[in-house]
DNA sequence: AATTATTTTAAATGTTAATTTAAGAAAAGT
DNA sequence: ACTTTTCTTAAATTAACATTTAAAATAATT
């Protein structure tokens, strides 16, 4: 009749490793098989608790969105749009090597952005939207006055898209580009160049509007 | 003991087929079966010209790269490298709806960016390479005097990365993201903002040096 | 202890693709 | 004509995964 005591334990321990796998690998890479391993799970489990990998993986990003901070905690109120737009970029592009939960939520969305499964189309609206407000909104602010919509969404991707490479490319490809070893410091180089190029390039757009 | 006169014209078909489906779905998503059902040949045929698909990848490369214009025909000699930087962009992104040879050369280009098979290692040095040296060129130009080699590197990703989606990621994703159908129009826009947004970024990373 | 609802497991099945095989057809050379 | 290569094909094999099943184990309830 009742629920046993230590129920859910197993599928609460499926679902973790499934958010890793998956942020780790993307939807298509990632086995059923592996994330059970991890779990310490038969891959009966999956259909178990879930019914499919589909399932699992939708509520994979439900959990992975839940344990993270809000978007507007990294933009600290108060400081300038300048200084917003460099702390959205640089937790962004941390995320890249930060095994918790900020830096999972963070890489589901960018694989999923580089091979979109359609499988999150409806969670898309209610937690990508209002993550990519505040950056829309950044962008407004640094722009000042009246430009169109378009202009600020042509904006957004530019960002995004600067920052998705090094969420997806493989650690030795990039190496290889940019000719070092990855460190630490160049990651923060790297931050510093896409907030550096990108404020440039908004304000550059903002201005010559016809 | 000689060749049939006939000879090759199935193994050309097929590699002409691999072409246009590697470069439209990427390397996983294409199957072998696709391609011949295009080539109207049997799925054995792959493995008797070619050996296995991976090797008829690395060759599908080497053909849509034979087929296309050198790098260098795009950078109109001459013009401001202002100008190059334009030209340059509008031929990434202008691909995108392009059929013909260097459309197909330029998304095998950017679908391996994307998801990377490690097949075309070698071939990358020697086809990769003088390409982006052209950007890369035209980066430093912009630029002007002493920049780090790191520097320029960094402007390249910022650039490529920038034109990598609208051959990705899929069409209806874009049309949702930017909240309009796609025309020939919007690709344009699409690439005079990418433009401006560069060379304002460039430009500011140049000055900025320490 | 017996009963019942939950979990867990190993093994079976199903599916999609790549790859191989072996037999047959079509030239080219003799 | 016939023999040798060169292609072509249908069918078999393999391999990697997801998914299902049915039996076994475990806990809660009576």
């Amino acid at each position: 009749m009742t629920r046993r005591a230590d129920g859910k334990e197993k599928r609460s321990r499926i679902l973790d490793s499934a958010c890793a796998v998956f942020a780790e690998r993307g939807y298509h890479a990632a086995t059923v098989a592996d994330i059970c391993r991890r779990a310490g799970a038969n891959v009966a489990a999956v259909n178990y608790y879930f019914g499919d990998k589909a399932t699992l993986y939708v509520e994979a990003w439900q959990q992975a969105y839940k344990q993270c901070s809000r978007p507007d905690s990294s933009s600290v109120a108060g400081s300038s749009p300048e200084e917003q737009l460099r702390s959205y970029i640089h937790s962004l592009i941390q995320n890249f090597s930060d095994q918790g939960a900020e830096g999972q939520f963070t890489r589901l969305y960018l694989m999923e952005l580089a091979n979109p499964t359609g499988l999150i189309h409806n969670l898309w609206h209610e937690l990508i939207e209002p993550r990519r407000k505040v950056l829309l909104g950044i962008i407004s602010e640094i722009m000042g006055a009246e430009v169109t919509a378009e202009i600020v969404l042509f904006c957004d991707m530019s960002i995004v898209n600067q920052c998705r490479t090094f969420l997806t490319i493989r650690r030795s490809d990039l190496e290889y580009l940019l000719a070092q070893p990855l460190s630490v410091d160049l990651i923060n180089r790297l931050a510093d160049h896409i907030t550096t190029f990108s404020l440039a390039g908004i304000k550059a757009v903002g201005k010559s509007k016809d």
